[in-house]
RNA sequence: GCCGAAGUGGCGGAAUUGGCAGACGCAGUAGACUCAAAAUCUACCGCCCUCAAAAGCGUGCCGGUUCGAGUCCGGCCUUCGGCACCA
């Protein structure tokens, strides 16, 4: 008989699914949708093993729905701009174009050869004029709504890179670049930001989606919001000092008050005898923000600046210093210090002999960890005037209270979440569709001259300045205004904005009309139902595309808050060293060699059973092999005749009832599995009904529980394997295709088991086990377990003391 | 330091959510087939003691709740992620 060849069979399917159109995706009223994306690859130019990883099973999923009766949309395309092609460009001589094209090309091949049911009719190339045309509008839209703005600041710089970051996309202790580990720098620089901030609220709630605990959390603490009050100080230059504290009831205890360093007052508040010292600690602070950041010895230091506050719930007269450990970026850049109850103001007031108060004293029955209470939000207030006595969470709210009504401050909220920075100075994406005018100033592009198209024949050197910069015919433009001659904005905008939108621009790609994707498609298909994809986008592309769904829904483009209902997150494949695959190491598994090696279906296979999918772990070789053997066996167990069948009398119906239970069970197994993503369990289950076939075979063979037993078995496997399972659906002489059947169903009563055996304990210890009919009640089973012998033994003719029934498990006896 | 996830055989991992720990697979051992090897098939395969059986031990550690704990509670330890002078 012909063995499983499987090169063979996955071109010729492949090839036949392509012609039949068997997985184009068209909106069908009648029938529910399920919109299934996973996260769209960089064209790197080769499909790596983590690909195959997050997609194969994210492949199944979308089949399995499909086979419930979903019409299923499953797109996949290119997030194509980016940095690697421009760097391929400057080492290698290859127009970045050419370069992603190029790759586009070859991994739209190696993602064929997965055998999923991407509709590429749906495909998008984010760095196609058509496609970033869009991505300008959206810009456009975010600066008629007063969400993207310009401004001067310090910003994160990649050296390596050559281009400004988003605070997302700088990692680490160390503040490295995302991409390429380099530490990153500051730099002073016009920049454009979308307003993120003004959604931080909006983006924490979660109510909406059944997102994974781990990336709410992720999400939650990236935007950080804390509560409190801001207070105003008045200095006696007469200058109003704002402070934002979450501890207003800590008030009395402030006994100086630290700007940072950058602050805009120190200049102007400081008096003459320490004019030399602050000025010469600014510049200490500067150089040392822009050398090491990484001297983490957490030593406080600081100047004072001569300058008194007067604190507002008692006048005191409090020193004001400056500090590089209070943050500009963050509340107002001021704080006040209580350092009685802060670490890090103690650490501070220790060091300079400032004066240290204690206004919170522990509850009775708690005791304060040190000398002091530092830190903890519960706690008397004492040392607050009238205040004083009041539990400090009750506290919290009258001082906030108070200064309201004596308009010595207000209620208020702070988040460490950033404004989106989204300029690059590259020149591989999406130019920034705005014009500067001499006249006119800031000019936006008018939608009917989008898109702004990259010239092709840029110099792209890395010169940490955007290479459109010296692009003339790009740069010189007219305004848009006043026709007058007018410079264009060559800084190129962020990647992730085209990522931010895709799962739109799928439903009708590189659209053409006045909005970015065809209404009637989005009305069915959006929004996305299953998501999946890698954790590390937590709080980049996943936090970007949330936001710029709220956006498009305040622009009236969706009618729904949240981009993606349900997301799963998979894990990372190792190397077969437990280290993380890379080219440097040597221990990369290139998916191509082991789909010529073994097949598509049995990577699929492997990948869905060697792991727990959200967890992933380190490549076995000799695992694959495993799998591989198991799909051999299956086309031997459905394929191979068994001489002399159906000739020797009647099949035991002990066997029939047997095999058909383990279908149905197996059925509802699968089922609930790949509900749950639990993929290694279901393939465990398929070769769980595979091996018990293989036991009755011989004897059940072409009867009709065989029969059914041999087409549920395709069925199930469909989703895992599709090119197998059609071979075998073909070859049982069933129509074409096995992926348009419905799932089966499985059988309650047939998957019930008639019998099971029960354990009898004594004491909670194993003391025998004995079968009993799967319905018997407990009476009865406690009549069988008192007359097992060795259970007699053990009681002595007593009676037992208690017996606990657990139905169709155990017995236990307590003598 | 704070937040989160995870610790189960030699390995990847199961365990209907409080009820037979180790499904399924890898590796290993023995046997069959073979001149031989590979492939395939059959059996065994947590530890300890034993010729064997029985007993005993066993889900990171310590304690608790319970007739019964991998699962629940309290306290630790380790690993991996994220955040970190955020006021």
């Amino acid at each position: 008989m012909e063995r499983y060849h499987s090169r063979k069979i996955e071109g010729y399917w492949q090839e036949k699914w392509q012609e039949t159109e068997l997985y184009r995706s068209v909106v069908r009223p009648d029938q529910p949708k399920h919109y299934a994306l996973t996260m769209l690859p960089y064209p790197s130019g080769d499909l790596h093993i983590g690909h195959w990883y997050a997609m194969a099973p994210s492949d199944c999923r979308a089949r399995f729905m499909r086979m419930r009766g979903y019409n299923v949309l499953f797109p996949m395309g290119f997030d194509a701009f980016g940095l690697p092609a421009e760097n391929a460009a400057i080492k290698r001589g290859i127009h970045p174009h050419v370069w992603t094209l190029q790759n586009v090309e070859k991994m739209r091949e190696q993602l064929r050869s997965m055998g999923a049911m991407f509709d590429w009719e749906r495909e998008a190339v984010s760095c196609l004029p058509g496609y970033y045309k869009w991505s300008q509008w959206f810009f456009l839209k975010f600066y008629e709504k007063g969400l993207a703005y310009r401004k001067r600041s310090p910003v994160d710089f990649c050296p390596q890179c050559n281009t400004t970051l988003a605070r997302e996309q700088v990692w680490g202790e160390d503040r490295h670049c995302e991409r390429c580990s380099t530490p990153v720098v500051k730099k002073e620089l016009d920049q454009w930001f979308f307003r993120i901030t003004d959604y931080a609220e909006e983006l924490l709630d979660f109510s909406k989606i059944d997102w994974p605990e781990r990336v709410v959390t992720m999400q939650k603490n990236w935007i950080g919001k804390s509560e409190g009050a801001e207070v105003i100080f008045q200095l006696e230059t007469g200058d109003e000092l704002k402070v934002f504290t979450t501890r207003p009831d800590t008030l009395w205890g402030a006994t100086f008050m630290v700007l940072a360093p950058e602050h805009p007052l120190v200049e102007k508040i400081t008096t003459e005898p320490h004019r030399d010292t602050v000025r010469e600690y600014r510049r200490q602070a500067e150089r040392q923000t822009e050398i090491e950041r990484l001297a983490a010895d957490k030593k406080k230091t600081g100047v004072f600046t001569g300058a008194y506050a007067i604190n507002p719930v008692n006048s005191e007269r409090i020193p004001v210093w400056v500090a590089d450990y209070v943050m500009m970026g963050y509340g107002t850049g001021a704080i006040m210090a209580v350092p009685a109850h802060d670490e890090r103001d103690l650490a501070f007031a220790r060091t300079y002999d400032l004066p240290v108060l204690e206004v919170i004293k522990p509850m009775e029955g708690v005791t304060a960890d040190g000398e002091l209470f530092i830190g903890l939000e519960d706690g008397v207030m004492v040392n607050s005037g009238p205040f004083s006595g009041l539990p400090a969470p009750e506290g919290r709210e009258k001082v906030i209270a108070w200064l309201e009504e004596t308009g010595r401050g207000k209620r208020a909220v702070n988040y460490r979440l950033r404004d989106w920075l989204i300029s690059r100075q590259r020149y591989w994406g999406a130019p920034i569709p705005v014009v500067y005018c001499p006249s006119c100033g800031v000019v936006p592009v008018p939608y009917e001259d989008l898109p702004v198209l990259l010239p092709e024949d840029a110099e792209f050197l890395p010169t940490g300045e955007s290479p459109l910069k010296h692009h003339k015919e790009f740069l010189h433009t007219t305004c848009p205004k006043c026709h007058g001659p007018a410079e264009r904005e060559t800084d190129t905008m962020d990647t992730f904005i085209c990522s931010s939108w895709y799962q739109y621009a799928y439903l009708s790609p590189y659209h053409e009309g006045p909005l970015p994707f065809a209404q009637e498609e989005a009305a069915y298909w959006l929004p996305v139902d299953q998501y999946t994809g890698g954790v590390e986008h937590a709080c980049m592309h996943l936090i970007y595309t949330r936001f710029f769904t709220k956006v498009m829904r305040d622009l009236g483009l969706v009618n729904f808050d949240e981009p993606m209902l349900s997301l799963r997150n998979q894990g990372i494949i190792l190397g077969e060293d437990s280290e993380k695959m890379s080219k440097s190491r040597g221990n990369v598994i290139a998916p191509d060699e082991l789909v010529e090696r073994y097949g598509a279906d049995t990577v699929r296979a492997y990948l869905m059973f060697g792991w727990r999918w959200e967890l992933g772990g380190p490549w076995d070789s000799k695992g694959i092999e495993g799998v591989y053997r198991f799909l051999h066996r299956v086309w031997d167990l459905l394929l191979a005749p068994v001489p002399g069948s159906g000739e020797e009398g009647d099949p035991p119906a002990e066997a029939i009832k047997a095999l058909r239970r383990k279908v149905h069970q197996t059925i509802k197994k699968a089922t609930d599995d790949l509900t749950e993503f639990s993929f290694n369990t279901y393939i465990a289950a398929l070769m769980e009904l595979s091996n018990l076939m293989a036991k009755v075979k011989k004897d059940l063979y072409q009867t009709p529980a065989w029969t059914e037993a041999a087409e549920s078995f395709v069925l199930l496997l469909a989703p895992a394997c599709p090119h197998l399972a059609e071979e075998l659906w073909a070859r049982l002489g069933r129509e074409y295709s096995v992926h348009n059947q419905a799932w089966p169903v499985w059988d309650k009563e047939l998957a019930a088991e008639e019998t099971v055996e029960i354990v009898i304990q004594v004491n909670g210890k194993i003391k025998d086990r004995v079968m009993i009919p799967a319905d018997a009640g407990e009476d009865e089973v406690r009549e069988i377990a008192l007359e097992r012998e060795v259970i007699k033994e053990l009681l002595g003719g007593k009676p037992p003391r208690k017996v606990i029934y657990v139905k169709g498990r155990l017995m236990n006896i307590l003598p």
